[in-house]
DNA sequence: GGAAACTGTTAGCACAGCTAATCATAGGCG
DNA sequence: CGCCTATGATTAGCTGTGCTAACAGTTTCC
């Protein structure tokens, strides 16, 4: 058991990161990082919210949030305007053109791996999605 | 199961970029990065190679790889000799301090990960190996 | 022997992540 | 009320990863 766990950790670490090098590629054609589609992605799914509010979502300093949310302003894909309330804060709002570029970029994630997910038998897909989804738990 | 495909493919997207956030704090303890302790890793399992094969396995281009490399050297961690046969190749193999590194580094990663997984049930801890035996193929 | 191909490095760019320092606003407390 | 601390965000500056383009040294092959 403390073996497996070993095994498990060297080899998640491993698949993670040749996953996201893989996925990155893709990335880049629709003109945005993978961090700034995941921060568009947590604005898009999650609703406004404050800068602290997503770069705790995104598991990331605010300094490093702040220059994503600027790249992402100036491609036009959120607004940022004071909070109601309290202005020191900031509310970050997905645009429509913002919506758009998030589902064009899922899009490709999905190409990129459709071939690679297509040749996995059904159970072994399942299998795969029920992984995912207890991966997600660990890392939250 | 094409509206699971997208799911999934955003789900394991974030997953991925969240679980290599969570584990780089672990890994800056060893004072090496993920991509430096990923190559070294290769070295170690799969035993002296050439800096374009190094990069192959890691999926990356050669001058990056190059640098990786460069830091790995500084550290004492890999030795970079002529390679026999043909001079303009290398062979760059890990030294025996660049083994006892890389398996403290493991050792910060599991223990990053155990109380996390430990919390699964037998059955999810199964579903989460299956699950990462399958990533694998879907990267590699 | 010389052109073409290959191996690796250097230079220079964009971007992500961090800490430390700064600025403005809120909030609490004498 | 006025100050003092805490908080939200940004800026500056560092390290590191990734890329392409350009170069130098070898090898290969005609």
């Amino acid at each position: 058991m403390e073996e497996d766990l070993r095994e498990m950790a060297t080899r998640l670490h491993a698949a993670a990161i040749h996953l996201l090098r893989t996925l990155r590629r893709e990335d880049d054609g629709s003109g945005l990082s993978a961090p700034r589609l995941s921060a568009l992605s947590v604005l898009v799914f999650g609703g406004p919210m404050s800068l602290a509010d997503l770069a705790a979502a995104e598991q990331v300093r605010p300094p490093t949030m702040s220059r994503i949310v600027d790249a992402l302003l100036d491609a036009g894909l959120v607004t940022r305007q004071p909070a109601p309330g309290d202005r020191r804060s900031v509310r970050i709002e997905a645009t429509t053109e913002g919506r758009a570029v998030m589902e064009t970029g899922r899009e490709r994630r999905v190409r990129a791996l459709r071939e690679r997910v297509g040749r996995l038998s059904g159970s072994e897909r399942r299998a795969l999605a029920r992984g995912v989804e207890i991966l997600e738990r660990v890392v939250r």
